[in-house]
DNA sequence: CAATTTTCATTTGTCAGACAATTAAATGTA
DNA sequence: TACATTTAATTGTCTGACAAATGAAAATTG
């Protein structure tokens, strides 16, 4: 592992390549142990606080773990599907706020994802998934729910459907699609009329799970998405006619 | 924005994490400027290396840059999809390669969530989308071509491919399933038959982007899908049956 | 001898202070 | 005014130190 003294300085985010690097390339397997913060600056022929800074960089993309003690040092992470989960939450959330993404197309990524989930769904769901489902659609029939507990909650059944399809890399593809969306989903204020509507159609796709119907599954997920983004037009439509009336 | 003394120590990680939540939560803006390391180390009550360290951390999720000089500083950085791209691959093929992941789970996830993109590429495909796909395909016919190239222009047709959808969100969603999966294929020795047999598929799905053909386009590819199973599936045959005799 | 306690060496976490490098603004100069 | 110089602010890096955690070795004790 070496480091270009050329390349446009910045030491510890060069060490931090090169360790990712060798992690990526296979150099450094899960859990081995990298030589202690000392022995890498001498290596890298730069002081300890440098190192530190390459080290910290890696642990924020769960690259690596720290331990203190006698037998501690840096040791590659295993990256679970949890942090992966974490991690893609966050860069899609930022994403999607960052850059004036609008709803609709933000929709429409996260129907025709889910949509694709359809058929592996309703052949693998489990009677657990299931019931999460109904669980959450039932929560979302409560009266005096806020909007914001209505969204998660939204959210959580979405989740739960996309892991109805018992591939664990679509799960983790996905989580960014349907949580990013929350944010959005939070400007809407959902009448009872509107919930009444969508936990109807949530009690179908989840009917259309249990009976293995894939087909239905993937249709009334188009109404869903097309109704949504109804609800999404009206708000910016309001939106807009109040600021022309300013 | 506060730290928690009491918390499970690491003062940069909760610094980090505080930052970060004001930056997700809107409090900082883009552009903005945080205060100076300097002052952050008095804000926070902890010195300006450790500053430093929880800073690099938000450096390496693009959640800010640094800037030297009299109007330098760290600033909140504007997620760009390219950054996303980046970290969604990054993160991605880690996960995949630590994980055990079968090459079938990986591949199913990966052709289910491209045969989303079917209708929606088949009805927005530009020219270009048409010529990188053709070229690409081009490319991989070449004789003397190397088992890993073939598996980057693969990737390169299957990226075109999911831009030709038309959705940022979907494209940046799909960079990690399609990048993902190379050093998968790099696994796989290409015969020329079996190249051949890709390389008409690919032809055969920009054939029915050009015509619109959203529904031949998704049949193509559930057979391209199975066929590249079926190729993983001898390679492990292979490597048994050459364990079975060592 | 076995079990427990103590000591110790190693390693990461944090701090203080210093200097170098960079950069834009302020200042001086023709 | 236009250009060169100085200056102040800020990040990047280094040195050296001590605190805290932790497992292993050594000492103690029954």
């Amino acid at each position: 592992m070496k480091i270009d003294p050329d390349s446009s300085s910045d030491l510890s985010a060069q060490i931090a390549k090169a360790i990712r690097d060798a992690i990526m390339s296979g150099k450094l397997m899960v859990d081995e142990r990298l030589p202690s913060e000392a022995e890498l600056a001498e290596q890298f022929n730069v002081s300890r606080p440098t190192v530190r800074e390459a080290l910290k960089r890696l642990g924020a993309q769960s690259l690596i773990r720290t331990q203190r003690g006698a037998t501690g040092g840096a040791f590659v992470n295993r990256l679970t599907f949890e942090d992966a989960y974490g991690q893609q939450i966050t860069t899609s959330t930022l994403l999607l706020s960052m850059n004036d993404v609008s709803f609709a197309v933000a929709c429409e990524a996260r129907y025709a994802l889910e949509r694709a989930c359809a058929p592996l769904a309703a052949q693998r769901r489990t009677a657990d998934h299931l019931a999460t489902m109904r669980a959450e659609a039932h929560r979302q029939s409560q009266p005096g729910l806020t909007d914001e507990a209505f969204c998660a909650s939204d959210v959580a059944f979405h989740r739960a459907f996309v892991d109805a399809a018992g591939n664990p890399v679509i799960s983790y593809q996905l989580a960014g699609a349907v949580e990013a969306m929350q944010p959005l989903m939070n400007m809407i204020t959902f009448s009872a009329r509107s919930r009444e509507k969508i936990v109807a159609l949530h009690g179908q796709i989840t009917d259309a799970l249990e009976t293995h119907d894939g087909q239905a599954c993937d249709t009334i997920l188009a109404e869903l998405s097309s109704y949504t983004n109804e609800l999404a037009q009206n708000v910016i439509n309001a939106r807009a006619q109040a600021r022309s009336t300013n």
